[in-house]
DNA sequence: TTGAAAGCGCTAACAT
DNA sequence: ATGTTAGCGCTTTCAA
């Protein structure tokens, strides 16, 4: 591989000029630059990463924290660390995936100067990795809300506002009486800071408005929807179902008709998840849509934006919007 | 950040010693070992990645080269995911993603002694990433077959012979006139790999036993699904149905069940895909299963394979089992 | 506008 | 069994 110093030596300059072309930090006359450029393309000549790191203490890679948890739904983490690799990239940087559901990946690339910063993904109300994460040394922002952030940036969808949004939009379609299939119990065992903002919202809202709601999590997979769904539809004088576990929402559409029921006429549906698996259901179904890969990006943003000037953290929360499908409708 | 001279210092000793403690690459004292050990901890000390990556060309960092594209299983694009990371971990390696589908990142990370070796996902039969691939300095190994390796490593589900078995399987069970659920036309469109493999075993296998096969792809969502199951439940005589497409199994069957035909009496159903979302559904699905987390480290022991040995490429194809559910039975 | 050179923090050859 | 030291390939200060 070719170094600087060849790059340098072909085109008849010095190395730091060959750096300060590449990097733009001091003015070069146009006729050096273009016989470095020129030098650099001939010889294919690309920065070694470690050298780079090593002087100018970047990396040009953020770690992104994303634990393969039993129960997520893996259209939306898809679309998270799409978002963010996506726009890492357009920040030329590129991304470290951890998976491991523990606090030493975290220490290896934060105190081994792998990453310049961490995008950490699936909080927890009271998250373990919080304390490692305030010692790190990188900027860092979670996607997702702890009860306590303790001055770590945050960026979410604003699943209590979603929790809200549900019953108002039922409730104003005359519903009384509510349900949500929720996340699995594991998601909610680990107090999972999405899942139990949505419900709060739910639950407060309902609250407020005098309707009843019940909440009913529901295994992963055909037959966990199928049982929640059950459960839900014995429930006296229900007619609106809030789904919020994608992999359910199948099962629960099938489950109402098997019953004999009628969507939207007997039973309302709407689902909390990507916009595109709620629009391919038949029917399509009413949907308040998490903007995953929005928030990947704008999580990046955040740390890129740390990165730079040091600010102080923030947290940054998305305002949820139904987008009406074909399934909510006036009881 | 502590320093190799810190802890030399700490622990009275050079840093040669201390690099060597550390790598074990020379035998150490026992005394000495032991008071390097406790420098180390004292000063929470890690070796700079960057540093490191400089001085011995290798960065313990693999590329993983996965472009999230349409009409792809995410869930099984995640096992993949999960193997190689969860792998490369136990050889000490973390995981760099690349998810942008151009040769780009490639070259980046490659000529850049960003990665050790690399690991390429959703393999084309004619993919325009080998040319790249062959000039790269790094091992590589595809999760994939292309058409003409190239004399690259290969790994993967033989799935020529999961079409085949599927064939078998219902052939055994008394069926003549067998659907395939294929992938969605756009997969099928870029000459996806192992969705071309997969009908190729099935139409060949069929030819050699004398039955009738029709392949159906499916867009994604539950309304692909159920188009191409109308499609096929409309072929005369048709009594088995192949579904190699996860997010259209839900709806194949709820399909099956709106037209009044029984599972598995009067049409035998069999998926291609994860176990878990075969055996959620109801009833549990026969299925031939895709192992792709063991795939995943199977190509991260293949590559660190060739970081130590410089062994020959291979091709190592696992073959197919079937998981018998309640959806096949005989005809 | 450009160049020289001192590090950055390691590894590993070469000494002892 | 341990130490000395020359790089690894960059960035960036200091000079000119």
């Amino acid at each position: 591989m070719a170094t600087i110093d060849d790059v340098a030596r072909s085109a008849g300059v010095s190395v730091s000029t060959v750096s300060y072309v590449l990097s733009g930090k001091r003015p070069i006359s146009e006729p050096t630059r273009e016989r470095v450029r020129k030098a650099v393309a001939e010889l294919g000549y690309r920065p070694h990463a470690g050298a780079r790191a090593l002087a100018s203490s970047r990396t040009q890679v953020i770690g992104l924290v994303a634990p393969l948890r039993a129960g997520v739904d893996v259209n939306v983490i898809m679309q998270f660390v799409a978002g963010v690799v996506t726009r890492a990239r357009s920040f030329e940087h590129d991304v470290l995936l951890l998976t491991q559901d523990d606090v030493a990946g975290i220490e290896r690339v934060s105190s081994g100067s792998m990453v310049d910063a961490l995008v950490v993904m699936d909080v927890e109300a009271q998250d373990p990795r919080i304390t490692t994460l305030l010692a790190v040394k990188q900027p860092v922002v979670l996607i997702g809300l702890p009860a306590r952030p303790h001055g770590l940036s945050c960026v979410d969808l604003d699943f209590e506002a979603v929790g809200r949004l549900a019953v108002t939009h039922l409730v104003e379609l005359g519903h009384r009486t509510i349900g949500l299939v929720g996340p699995p119990p594991s998601v909610l065992a680990r107090h999972t800071s999405y899942a139990e903002r949505l419900i709060r919202g739910l639950q407060s809202q309902a609250e407020e408005d005098g309707v009843h709601a019940v909440v009913e999590p529901a295994e992963p997979g055909h037959r966990g929807g199928q049982a929640a769904t059950e459960v839900l539809l014995a429930v006296d004088g229900l007619t609106g179902i809030v789904v919020h576990n994608e992999a359910a929402l199948p099962a629960v559409l099938d489950t109402i008709r098997q019953a004999g029921r009628r969507v939207p006429e007997d039973v309302a549906v709407l689902t909390v998840g990507p916009p595109e698996v709620a629009l391919s259901q038949t029917p399509p179904v009413t949907s308040i849509d998490i903007p995953a890969q929005e928030i990947g990006g704008a999580a990046v943003d955040m740390v890129i934006e740390r990165l730079a000037s040091a600010g102080s953290p923030q947290t940054r929360l998305f305002s949820p919007r139904v987008t009406l499908g074909e399934t909510t409708a006036r009881h």
